[in-house]
RNA sequence: GGGUCGUUAACUCAGUCGGUAGAGUAUCUCCCUUUUAAGGAGAGAGUCGCAGGUUCGAGCCCCGCACGACCCA
């Protein structure tokens, strides 16, 4: 008790929150527990409901309930109480009355707070306008909740702290709760499906001595034991071709990457991927998966493969998907004549009039990449497959049989964003030591986004690796397509924000 | 990194021309046994993001900073 009365001393606490704590003393003197743990839950709320769904009258009063959940709402008249507890199922109103708990239960009862943790004990009946009811014979508290949940009917709008306070944001936002049960089901979805077509789950390291697999800055930290340099990974790659090394022929791995990189409403440092790999497939096998895939996650977690983003009706069918030849894109959706595209000063300047950063020096292909993103991506609102991106930006990418400038990747679009990046693996470890190479010396030349040279994966190549073809999916972007989220910090739990002082 | 906007009670928001800080919800007291944004009467609750400046006087004007949102790079 002193130890509340301290607390209920606090300055920076807000009088309603003191006037809880007094509450809580009050209610310790009546000798309660302020967080029992005795209560027996043997039902929930949407249980209860749907068990009573069809019942009247008479055939109601039967059976005796226990729930638990937390008060949301109390309605309180002089000697009766209507509230709604709220547990992970659902809400359930609840009906206390002085008569039936008794008076002294009852005036115990009035001391608790929206936001406390009860177990109630009672039968359902209907009220007058037919809400299913149950009617308490017991309240108890399991847990006191001294600060005040946000206004029951504006909820919680401020964005900062819906993501600072997510558990706050989760209780009282109901599209909240929903975005994440959907990211959920997302997930297990996709794992089944990658079950089911054969695909071993594996884990592979985060805490990488050189971090590969992606053009991207890494996070860098230090092993103090070894005294050495780590970086977490950009991506799992270069590991899960390892195990296509060692024998695996179908593997794929849903975990986090993390990217040292600007934040915006489509990147967070850390984010979900999805890799897989799929040894004697090609390119074009993986465009074929994909399109099953996201149609059955779309039906199985929106219940229909069209599905509206930000007004946007997208159609994710089978068969309704687009493939287009990353040359071809730049002519037929971006307006470039292959003479212009192709034309290195003509390009370098069209791109810096366009306010895009040149680096002098930097490849064709590069420049290329950068009109793409400019002209093209955008209008990639429907799903496209880009394919046949040019080598010199796929440094990881095998090459074309008919023309190496080109390799056997593509990158998915929908939405005008990149959701996908897929390609038939390069398992030459002699071009693959050129493309490092090549990388190498971009960095040295100043683009720290560049490949570093990896030895141990050249190794593993030397050995032999199966031909094979390999994806990675954006899990969270893929999760804002289908819950039609304008912000990747609105699919993910606790988004990095800065810490205030 | 640049631009625009925001930050006022626990939450949602007003705040006029620079002149004593406002409402609803929530909280407290009273009335109330079928409410559901329950209702009625009354009360308390503020580091106006932080720091400086202008001014007789700043929530409001000016400078800087912090955090956030959106757009651009």
């Amino acid at each position: 008790m002193p130890m509340l009365e301290s607390f209920a001393a606090r300055d920076e606490l807000n009088e309603v929150v003191k006037t809880r704590v007094v509450k809580s003393c009050e209610l310790l003197d009546a000798g309660l527990r302020l967080y029992s743990n005795t209560f027996e839950r043997l039902h929930d709320a949407a249980g209860v409901l749907a068990e009573n769904e069809l019942k009247e009258g008479e055939a109601l009063g039967g059976q005796v309930y226990s729930v638990a959940g937390r008060i949301m709402a109390l309605r309180s008249f002089g000697k009766a109480t209507f509230f709604h507890i709220m547990d992970a199922s659902g809400r359930l109103q609840c009906y206390a009355a002085k008569e039936v708990i008794g008076d002294e239960a009852y005036s115990t009862f009035r001391k608790l707070d929206i936001g406390d943790i009860v177990g109630v004990v009672g039968h359902m009946f209907r009220t007058k306008t037919n809400e299913l009811t149950l009617e308490c014979h017991s309240v108890m508290l399991l847990t006191k909740s001294i600060r005040i949940l946000p206004d029951k009917y504006h909820g919680l709008k401020d964005v900062e702290i819906r993501y600072r306070q997510r558990y706050v944001d989760l209780l009282v936002t109901p599209r909240t709760k929903e975005i994440f049960r959907k990211r959920i089901k997302v997930v297990s979805e996709f794992r089944k499906f990658m079950e089911a077509e054969g695909f071993l789950e594996v884990e592979t390291p985060m805490l990488q001595p050189v971090a590969g697999g992606a053009t991207a800055k890494p996070f860098s930290t230090h092993h103090n034991a070894l005294d050495m340099k780590l970086y977490m990974r950009i991506a799992p790659e270069l590991y899960l071709k390892r195990l296509l090394v060692g024998g695996f022929e179908k593997v794929f791995e849903i975990n986090r990457n993390f990217r040292n990189e600007g934040i915006s409403t489509q990147h967070n440092p850390e984010f979900t991927m999805c890799e897989f790999y799929w040894a004697y497939a090609t390119y074009t096998d993986l465009m074929d998966i994909t399109e099953r895939l996201f149609a059955h996650l779309a039906q199985s977690v929106c219940g229909s493969t069209t599905i509206t983003y930000q007004g946007q009706e997208i159609n994710l069918a089978m068969g309704a998907w687009h493939r287009v030849s990353f040359y071809d894109s730049l002519e037929k959706i971006g307006g470039h004549t292959p003479d212009f595209y192709n034309d290195y000063t003509a390009v370098q300047k069209y791109i810096r009039q366009r306010g895009e950063k040149v680096i002098e020096g930097e490849k064709l292909a590069k420049l290329q990449a950068k009109l793409f993103d400019l002209d093209v991506e955008p209008k990639l609102i429907q799903p496209h497959f880009i394919y046949h991106y040019p080598t010199d930006i796929s440094p990881l990418s095998r090459r074309n049989d008919d023309n190496p400038n080109v390799t056997d990747r593509f990158e998915l679009f929908i939405t005008g964003r990149e959701i996908a990046n897929a390609f038939s693996e390069l398992n030459d470890p002699v071009d693959q030591r050129m493309r490092f190479e090549a990388q190498v010396a971009e960095k040295e030349a100043g683009d720290d986004e560049a490949h570093s040279m990896d030895e141990e994966y050249l190794r593993a190549l030397e050995y032999g690796m199966p031909p094979a073809a390999g994806e990675g999916i954006g899990i969270d972007r893929l999760i804002m397509l289908l819950t039609d989220s304008p912000s990747i910090r609105e699919v993910i739990l606790f988004p990095l924000l800065k810490p205030v002082n």
